[in-house]
DNA sequence: ACGCGAGTTGAGACTGAGTCGCAATCGCAT
DNA sequence: ATGCGATTGCGACTCAGTCTCAACTCGCGT
């Protein structure tokens, strides 16, 4: 929880490999800190041109591949186009929730499902390293505006499908 | 299975709106559906390019979006860049095993985890349209070249975390 | 069979996200 | 202070996908 415990991660995954803390590394850890919700690489950009320093987009993606990395932060591929960054609370895990129409994320976590696809990684010999599960939607806040009109007129574009499907 | 059944989906879905089913649609289409596998839309521009006529990068872009909408073909993000596309048996669904060594791609389909899917949208009041859900990782086959060295390694690089964790 | 207009196409310009190369600069152990 | 590897910013670049638009088709109505 506290800044604290990730930034000493972050330092000693640095010396491990003789890589510095310089002041950019130090703005973007602490702006990624300063909020907690998942963000864009060029977000985080204008964020820290705004109010801080300047800082160049390629330091912001170099310093976001060490973050991710070291484990400190999860890059998720969530909407149509380019990452979203979010922070990893150490040793948690969560999966995502999206809603089409306002953008919002809703994390959920599992158990059962983490199990059974550890059972489905051992009924196809996988080693599984990652993954990533993610439901778009309609969320709680967003339905009554949606209502019957696109979401059934979508739902009945796909003659026979009632059944979740892939995408994203 | 056969593909006229698909093809009157499509054919139907065309119809419908007013559009239609031109001989660069067609010839997409049959592509398509000569072989089963996932593919990537440049992909299968080389692959028309070369055995059949010419047709251009919108094109396969356009058409492709029209099946994906039709519920004939699945698009899905699967690796660092770029959609894949893949065939949608109808009412089927399944999710995916992506080798990171060899970019095999496995396809599973758990009920269990399905079920478990409805309920998380349940308690969050969300309704889903879509999902994607991929485990990354080392295929029955790449394991032995793999082994011990990489793998572990990996997992070493982020102490404390043993379980998979979001990436893709 | 013919004509016409909506729908479609290809070429290439364009966009956005992310990456790369490189010269200038910085951080830190000595 | 010195030196050298690490780092930075800039801008050029790539790659996937989208858009524009003039030229061309499809297929319905007659």
């Amino acid at each position: 929880m506290k800044p604290h415990r990730e930034l000493s991660i972050f330092r000693k995954y640095l010396e491990k490999r003789g890589l510095k803390l310089t002041a950019e590394r130090q703005a973007l850890f602490d702006e990624l800190f300063a909020r907690h919700e998942h963000f864009e690489a060029d977000e985080l950009l204008v964020r820290l041109r705004t109010k801080h320093k300047k800082i160049s987009r390629a330091t912001i993606y170099r310093t976001l591949d060490l973050l991710v990395d070291s484990g400190i932060v999860g890059r998720v591929r969530i909407g149509e186009s380019g990452y979203r960054y979010e922070r990893l609370r150490a040793g948690e895990h969560h999966d995502h929730l999206i809603c089409n129409e306002c953008g919002r994320v809703i994390e959920f976590f599992e158990p059962a499902i983490e199990n059974l696809q550890d059972e489905v990684c051992e009924k196809y010999g996988f080693l599984a390293i990652s993954h990533s599960h993610q439901l778009r939607g309609i969320c709680r806040q967003c339905r009554p505006r949606v209502t019957s009109r696109e979401a059934s007129a979508a739902a009945a574009a796909v003659p026979g499908r009632l059944r979740i499907l892939p995408t994203a």
